[in-house]
DNA sequence: GTTCTTGCAAACCCTTTGCACGTCT
DNA sequence: AGACGTGCAAAGGGTTTGCAAGAAC
């Protein structure tokens, strides 16, 4: 599942032109960042890739990883999502197009599901509001039939605490 | 908008059948957030609700505020959402049953819209994956199509660092 | 050479927690 | 009386910021 070397220069190129563009310039970690994140074909946080790129041998500041990373997402590299209560997650927005999560309210086990019917759902909800739809995020919450599969089950939590 | 007494009669009598089933105990404080939460035709976050019951005379620490919150989204009288990168935000369940969140990418505005095709879409998605749905949280980003109604647009800010 | 970026640690915000006191049962 | 809830302030976790040193232009 790894990216192949030509998606890592485009993603490069698209930073490059963003960082032109915007007046920001091109600094080794900025890149060294990129690198990294295009290794990894799943969601992550700031403070794993932080340690991540610390464990690999690359220095790098937590300051420094934050900042790029929201770099990368003004300029579309990465989705950041803001699952839960606990901290930001991020992924390479190429990884997968327009996916959206089912999460297991027991065990927290999380889907990733690809519905095309969305896109034109949200186009035509936008357009009621005169407006004209970008992207969108969607979460379903939901339960295993089959509870003996759904290994990780919290104590004995109620409705549920998590959010959007 | 204000709900009418028989509603919030009926958000008290379910408070306290939680209350009861848990074992928790009905205490002047959690009764008193209740109502006030009843009272609120919108989205709220737990400070400001701190803020709000200490101007109204309600006499309250920020500690039993965020936790009598946290009961009653467990109860289902209250839904918790995480815009944003900022503060968790409630709204009472019964407020407007199964809407969602349009939220224009410019000026922050949020539209509350109805979309009863999501019902179906989010049960025939679970099931595809042997799960049984209980509720799903969906948000799209927009831009207004007539840029002079946008007028709280931020300065220079590209695709936007907002997320789920 | 000037301006922007980095790295570090401290500050920050929202939320949770520890502890002593008060309240519910 | 005993257990649980409250209030306060302090701690906690994730993220941002101020400032001096260093890299990019």
């Amino acid at each position: 599942m790894k990216h192949v070397a030509a998606d890592v220069e485009q993603l490069r190129e698209q930073f490059r032109v963003f960082l032109r563009t915007k007046m920001y310039r091109n600094t080794q970690e900025r890149f060294r960042v990129l690198e990294r994140v295009a290794e990894l074909d799943r969601h992550f946080t700031a403070d794993e890739l932080y340690v991540y790129m610390n464990t690999c041998g690359d220095k790098i500041s937590r300051a420094t990883v934050y900042s790029t990373l929201d770099l990368l997402t003004r300029c579309n590299i990465l989705v950041k999502h803001r699952f839960q209560g606990d901290s930001a997650t991020y992924e390479l927005a190429a990884r997968k197009p327009n996916h959206d999560h089912l999460i297991c309210r027991d065990c927290g086990h999380m889907i990733e599901f690809q519905e095309s019917a969305l896109l034109a759902l949200q186009d035509s909800i936008a357009e009621r509001y005169g407006m004209r739809a970008l992207r969108h995020s969607l979460q379903i919450f939901a339960q295993c039939r089959d509870q003996e599969h759904c290994t990780h089950r919290r104590h004995g939590e109620d409705s549920t605490t998590s959010d959007d």
